[in-house]
DNA sequence: ATGAAAGCGCTAACAT
DNA sequence: ATGTTAGCGCTTTCAT
């Protein structure tokens, strides 16, 4: 049988509504019966029941991690972002809940409605690219509940887990600066991701800093996809003045541009340097291996979750916490030929 | 406020039981009754409280999803078939967790057990490698949680659903001997996987089949990761008859056995034929895009998680469906030399 | 600092 | 075919 509060009262000799005290860590119970309390708690292996919990309280322990699977960054990123999630979530007795969302599409509002109406969720999780989805933010506040972004592009007054994803591009850049390289393409993400923007002005931030009018023929648009990769790298291998290295703005995109690179004959790193963003396990595999930024996926998911739920227990109001980057030199990179 | 399934006996004039009656579609009401009360809940927008739900009756409308993220298969294969399971999920009107659970470690069943007294699923998906872990499945019968599974080895009594693997394993090798291929060569993924196994075995049988007696050499373990498929090539390459084909289990380990063809300076397709399996996203980003079987890992969730809840909600006993896989021969396969 | 009573929204068991 | 009553295991409110 079930190991329920009242048995827990009982066996330290207090009530039920003292137990719950104890529970939910709440004062007015003395350190002596405190203790008792929990010695009782640990010899019985009590469990609080959610569904309970939930029902008299207002409050249902669950959180919702929401994610966008149609415009949605690698797999691996989300899965990464999500097992940090759940095991912030776990270390502090909630549950967690996924939930896809497709931005496109008009249910996206009706669908969050559902999931709020139906399940309660007292905190959400949010991950790029919809962190900065206004309709959805609007709602969320509208029906007071709190959120915790993983890398938002607005950041004022918003709570979770960052990088200084310009800084790294700038990084990236200044590396292939300093192998020589003058001519450096960048390929973008999809245009209104905080990502595309950020990488993008961190490129054209060394650019300038090295005293290197941009090029407009040497930015080309693409969408974070191997194909649009494949086709920004066309047309920049059909450029007079080809680069010599390109930045990619992720490491499916700088797949795609060494793929291209293979068709018009250029060897990498030898004819060609190429970088991406993201270290994904893809990165590591690629002959030659990508260099790209490392960015700590699990780590920033257990972050911004950490912050939502310093907020839903009341630990302050929680903050927005940048996380280190590291630029990871691989060998699909090299001094201008 | 919430609307309360009071508020929806009230509106339909009938009492509170026959409104739970018609949420559960359970027998012993009139047509009419039903459609006024299924009407009042429409206009009302009524949804029920999940937790006053499983507070009160015996079932929690939850299914958690368990996956190992340690041995783990790639992450999107698991990210697509959580997403069919989820879909079902939603369709059923169930909640879905989701639960890494380290098949190394002694804790596996003590989380199991926490799982399950913490959350009470009324059901769970079990996914590779997992689905034949003795203990595990020890356990749910132990604790009576029903579960379906995603490509078990184990097919007895099982519900859930597969791919016929062997078949898809002799398919692939299959076009390596049309291609004029002897010397086929494979890479083991992890021993006690189902997948190694069934992929082991269709090679055999491929072989076999074609007169070709098995070559001990040809045949190396690797580990499911692209390093053990690098070290297994690296073996295979130093042999004095060197294969001109390899069939590796997965296309982690095809493409180390691609990066390693690089090292010692030979040209897929031209002087090896290399091909993989499960079609994950790499599969086409690698130049030249691997040979592969692919599989519906996404509509493979879904079918599991439908089993399990055709089971649930007392619609049958749940089936062991079989999905069919499909060769995908692009540019790493080639004539023998 | 602690406790007693009422009730969260639903379903089980038992009427009728 | 439908209704009544008594909880599920907790938290709330209000006492003490």
């Amino acid at each position: 049988m079930r190991v329920r509060l009242e048995d827990v009262a009982r066996a330290a000799s207090v009530s039920p509504k003292t137990v719950s005290r104890v529970l939910n860590d709440e004062a007015n119970v003395s350190d002596a019966t405190r203790k008792r309390v929990l010695a009782a708690m640990e010899a019985m292996d009590y469990r609080p029941h959610p569904s309970a919990r939930s029902l008299a309280g207002s409050r249902s322990f669950l959180v919702a991690m929401l994610y966008d699977n149609n415009d949605n960054p690698a797999s691996t990123y989300l899965a990464e972002i999500q097992d940090g999630v759940l095991e912030a979530c776990d270390e502090h007795r909630y549950s967690m809940m996924v939930r896809p969302l497709r931005m496109r599409g008009d249910d996206f509002i009706r669908r969050l409605d559902t999931l709020i109406s139906d399940h309660h969720p007292d905190g959400v999780v949010l991950t790029p690219p919809i962190t900065d989805y206004a309709p959805l933010l609007k709602r969320l506040r509208e029906r007071n509940v709190p959120y915790a972004s993983v890398s938002p592009m607005q950041r004022n007054g918003v709570i979770g887990v960052t990088m200084d994803e310009q800084g790294a591009a700038r990084a990236i850049v200044e590396h292939l600066l300093a192998l020589g390289h003058r001519r450096i393409a960048h390929v973008i993400g999809i245009a209104d991701h905080g990502a595309s923007r950020w990488r993008l002005a961190g490129y054209r931030e060394a650019m300038a800093a090295a005293g290197l009018p941009e090029d407009p023929a040497l930015v080309v648009q693409g969408a974070f996809t191997f194909g649009s990769g494949v086709a920004a790298a066309r047309e920049l291998f059909a450029l007079e003045q080809r680069p010599t290295a390109v930045f990619a703005a992720n490491d499916d995109m700088a797949t795609g541009v060494m793929w291209a690179a293979g068709e018009y004959g250029l060897k990498v790193p030898h004819d060609l340097s190429v970088c991406g963003f993201d270290d994904t396990p893809l990165a590591r595999q690629l002959w030659p291996a990508l260099t790209t930024i490392q960015q700590p996926s699990r780590e920033m998911g257990k972050i911004a979750a950490t912050q939502l739920l310093n907020l839903l227990r009341g630990r302050g109001p929680g903050q927005l916490v940048q996380v280190p980057f590291s630029l990871q030199i691989r060998d699909s990179t090299a001094r201008v030929p």
